[in-house]
DNA sequence: CTGAAAGCGCTTACAG
DNA sequence: CTGAAAGCGCTTACAG
């Protein structure tokens, strides 16, 4: 078994100089047809490959982007938030298509972030995707951005110009998912899920909440508000907190699917029907919640169009554009958990 | 804004040569305690990162692994199975913690693979994890081994000395959940998925289900066996061409959770009732197994088991040593879906 | 259209 | 323990 070829080895059988080899490769117009021809085939009969290393090295781009999904460290091991899974599959999707390979990264919000990839060339640019406490989060970001590096991240709008988000209109979203609820019939509709700065998404959607429940004069009651983080675990106690202190409510909008779908079960385990005697609804559409019984009514985050727009914008901060930040629709999904 | 430092900046100002800044920065014993020192501070000090490009140029190795996920092309793009999801989750932290880097690249069965992150040397060996036809998939498996690449494959043993594999037992999984079902005392259990060898792992977990209904001097009947891939809506169909040809049956095993869990809604839809008039088991534990109502009983795969053996076969064969195919076991979650 | 040459930023054998 | 030098395999300005 011979080592691997390089351009000197198809420059020599070619007959030509490594330059043009390097040329016809790249399908430079500065080559002769003929001679790229020649020189393509023999790279391809040799199943040569140009070593990115080198050509990285000499060109200072890796075409490359580094994906940093982080997440809040009290989470198990293996409970990835299926919605940034599903980011993940369209963001990889999206680079493929742009020519960019993709380095996947999982951070622990505690340690320091191993967000060198750009400093050691190993990628052009990062995308930050994830949960957890946004205080602690924001300080990096700061760091970031004042050391140049290219990036985009996924989340509300952060009032930084340097930084440039994708988000979904979550103010909207929770305004729509609260008003569906309302014009089912609801009158007491809790709302589970964190609504402080640490979690700037959920916040918006609370307050999109807020806003619906005022606009159909309806009161906001701060009981009805329980903090709950994106995992079914933490949906199922909130529920289990709302219906142990005997409170009265007719639905629950969880902030998330998951959240949503663990208050379903704690419903049902306490012999509440849904959607009869409690509406349900949730939000980002990940694949289950077509799949619960009832079928989980919720706000449909485009996850493929995240992901596109996404490496969109950080290639254009690549190439020295200034893409904005991007906020995104949500769409509403009618399913069974409202009732018809 | 100067550009980056580079390892020659350092050793201006530690007043060293670069050979030396060199070698203090990895940690070299032929290096002077204190001079590694001051070489490390300055390095801090100038925000200083190891060009990966010209490092794994210098040394032939990239640190880095590629991870190749291979979709059945006739599946929709938002559709990533989820135990694949899951694996890449485990995957990525088993890569983390060995001090390698991870590429992700989604493949087409269809298109030529994009397989040339070793070629290229931007990684050092591959993981291949997917679903689709395995008959087309052979011949890239073989192709890739003539070449000399480096890598690992998730999936049944293909009974080839220089292919490693990692994969579940499937077939005595298929056993245990058979002989669970019938323990319960159903006498007419149905198979969904396909059984031939382009699906190699469901025709395992099949004949697995044949070996435990002849032990239990229970007849294989072959119409109570439907194709379906791995996907929640052929699992649907497929119940639905059972239920439709009005089949005596009171057990299905789903060869895959998505398979169960659309047989479950197929059944539910046409008044059948989950677990006491058909029993239900499904393969993976996938999250949403547990969400489910009933929830599912299933053969739980260890996906962060899995992850870290494959990367472990990996890096030993990246290291020149022989690592040979593994076989997981596979455990028997006991849930709803089977009654009490 | 083509070639000779410089240089990307490291690592490491060699010499001291 | 340290330094000068070679070289990993490319790309591209420069000269023709």
């Amino acid at each position: 078994m011979m080592s691997k070829a390089t351009s000197f080895d198809i420059a020599f059988r070619a007959g030509v100089s490594q330059s043009t080899v390097s040329r016809a490769l790249r399908n430079s117009p500065l080559v002769n047809e003929e001679t790229r021809l020649k020189v393509q085939a023999i790279a391809h009969e040799l199943n040569y490959k140009v070593d990115k290393n080198a050509s990285s090295l000499r060109t200072q781009q890796s075409d490359t982007i580094a994906l940093l999904l982080f997440e809040d460290p009290t989470n198990d091991d293996s409970l990835i938030n299926p919605f940034f899974l599903s980011m993940l599959g369209s963001i990889t999707r999206a680079c493929a298509q742009k020519g960019y390979d993709l380095l996947v990264s999982f951070q622990q919000l505690s340690d320091d972030w191993h967000a060198d990839f750009e400093d050691s060339k190993k990628a052009d640019g990062l995308i930050l995707l994830g949960y957890g406490d946004f205080v602690d989060y924001q300080d990096t970001l700061t760091k970031l951005s004042e050391q140049h590096t290219h990036f985009v991240r996924w989340g509300a709008d952060v009032a930084d110009e340097k930084i440039v988000s994708v988000g979904c209109d979550n103010l909207h979203g929770g305004y729509q998912m609260t008003e569906h609820l309302i014009k089912k019939g609801r009158k007491n509709v809790a709302f589970l899920g964190d609504a402080s700065t640490h979690a700037p998404e959920f916040l918006e959607r609370y307050n999109g909440y807020c806003n619906a429940l005022t606009d159909h004069k309806l009161s906001v009651l701060s009981e009805l508000q329980v903090d709950a983080i994106s995992i079914e675990e933490s949906g199922y106690q909130a529920a289990c907190q709302l219906i142990e202190k005997n409170l009265s409510f007719d639905a629950i909008f969880g902030a998330s699917d998951l959240i949503a779908i663990g208050a379903m079960r704690a419903l049902q385990e306490h012999g509440i029907k849904v959607p009869e005697q409690v509406a349900v609804v949730g939000f980002d559409d990940i694949a289950v919640a077509s799949y619960t019984i009832p079928a989980l009514t919720t706000a449909k985050q485009d996850t493929t169009l995240a992901g596109e727009v996404l490496v969109d914008n950080l290639i254009a901060l690549i190439h020295g554009e200034n893409p904005t930040t991007t906020l995104m629709p949500t769409k509403l999904m009618v399913r069974n958990s409202c009732g018809s």
